[in-house]
RNA sequence: GGACAGGUGGCCGAGUGGUUAAAGGCAGCAGACUGUAAAUCUGCCCGCGCAAGCGUACGCUAGUUCGAAUCUAGCCCUGUCCA
């Protein structure tokens, strides 16, 4: 391991942050010796970021942590194009009303993780709306246009890969790349930002910038990307079954947030630790070594260090109880997904429906059919079953890590 | 504009007139084993229905046929090559 003088660099290497790096010893000079203004790009595609964004959030909670300033850069104006990497797809348009209401959203879990306002280190949030919406066709070719050359565009991987796989690509698509580009110019140039981050899969598109504004305005600038992250079992981190593991609260409520750091698997759990929350590394170093079912305690740490962060610590809290009650103790937690039943009973079937366990009535059935389905723990195989609550709540399980209350109402 | 290839369930991918709600794989859900882990094994996996069954579904539309994902025509979309 290289050893950094800055301790920007330092804590970045230290905690598992770093893939590539443009210029090392340039970004770890200046580091050391200046505020370093770095951004990173968000898409504005959905009302709130997932979990798969979250390392690089905790990238610019890094920054600031080492006396730097995180700018955070909404894609309001190239998310009406679409980053086709990754992709096999091109991505619907969104209308721009739409793409404001998602930063607005957005917004709010940046709130959490990052110290806004006007100080020198302080966070600050643009959109590239601003500038690119109101850059004309023509004037963007004469300044981009004559900087890149179509051929180096082919051979990006964004743009290779839906080649070779004879997916489409449009025009639209296509240009993505030197928009991202204009961006790190726009920042060095107007904003004095001197470090782009990202994901592993935003390298072509981070050495597009550096190329640019070292061209057009000789700014000497640098990039950074982050490991692309997968759990062990090699899934892309952040999908689960239910969908993606969304930040903001009123797209996930904090107990299957909390669970899904609960259940990570036991090889992710040091990684995640230095990752996703601010505990020292001997510390982590002490909860990743605990051996056999004990490291499910390093797993409650981590649940409840990265949802203190992302929710608050009332949410990490009440989770923790929750978890407590209804794992071990077999009772009933306040935090768990529930519903309200008028009549005093309620069939078994439309309660798991209800609860969310099940999208169908089908569904239902073939989940209580084949032992999933349990009543104040006890497994019911009849699919007639019908739960008279008789005034108290009941618990109602899918399986034994999915659990509901019914509640008289 | 022309030639050729192709469009099947969340994804990949078989299927070229009936036994096809559509092989197989992946993903997912549940059971067993466990530690709310991993691996493994087993079951499930379009909707409605207790069920018989019904309704939808193989790019779209119209046809041929007792019967079509499978044949015909037109259209839409994609790729490759040519202009």
């Amino acid at each position: 391991m290289t050893q950094y003088t800055s301790s920007l660099l330092r804590l970045l290497s230290e905690r598992g942050y770093i893939h590539q790096l443009t210029d090392a010893e340039g970004l770890d000079a200046l580091a050391a010796r200046q505020i370093v203004p770095g951004y990173i790009g968000f898409d504005a595609t959905a009302p709130s970021l997932h979990i798969g964004s979250l390392v690089q959030i905790m990238m610019l909670r890094r920054l600031q942590q080492t006396g730097h300033k995180p700018v955070v850069l909404m894609g309001g104006g190239t998310t009406r194009i679409g980053d086709p990497t990754g992709r096999d797809e091109s991505r619907k348009m969104l209308s721009d009303q739409t793409i404001e209401d998602n930063i607005a959203s957005i917004r709010q879990v940046f709130a959490r993780l990052l110290t806004f306002g006007d100080g020198p280190t302080d966070a600050v949030m643009v959109n590239n709306h601003d500038w690119l919406g109101k850059l004309g066709y023509i004037e963007l070719l004469q300044e981009v246009g004559t900087h890149f050359t179509v051929n180096r565009m082919l051979t990006f991987d964004s743009v290779k890969l839906r080649l070779d796989r004879e997916q489409p690509m449009t025009f639209l698509e296509f240009n993505y790349m030197i928009l991202q580009g204009y961006d790190f110019r726009h920042l060095a140039l107007h904003d004095g930002v001197r470090l782009q981050m990202g994901g592993s899969d935003q390298w072509g598109n981070i050495v597009n910038g550096i190329e640019l504004a070292r061209r057009k305005d000789g700014n000497d600038v640098f990039g950074l990307t982050t490991p692309l992250l997968t759990t062990a079992d090699g899934a892309k981190m952040g999908k689960t079954a239910a969908g993606a593991v969304w930040l903001n609260e009123d797209a996930l409520p904090a107990w299957d947030f909390w669970q899904y750091w609960r259940n990570v698997d036991d090889r992710d759990v040091g990684r995640f630790l230095r990752l996703f929350t601010d505990l020292p590394l001997d510390e982590i170093a002490r909860l990743e070594s605990l051996d056999g079912s004990e490291i499910n305690a390093a797993k409650v740490v981590l649940a409840n260090e990265v949802t203190k962060l992302v929710r608050g610590a009332d949410a990490a809290a009440a989770a923790e109880a929750t978890a407590a009650a209804t794992f071990a103790g077999g009772g009933v937690g306040q935090d768990l997904p529930s519903l309200d039943v008028a009549d005093g009973s309620i069939a078994l079937v439309d309660a798991l429906i209800g609860l969310g366990f099940a999208a169908s009535r089908g569904e239902a059935k073939r989940l209580i059919a084949g032992g999933g389905a349990r009543v104040e723990g006890q497994a019911v195989t009849d699919e007639a079953h019908v739960i008279a609550l008789g005034g108290a709540e009941i618990r109602v399980s899918s399986g034994k890590k999915k659990h509901g209350v019914l509640r008289p109402a």
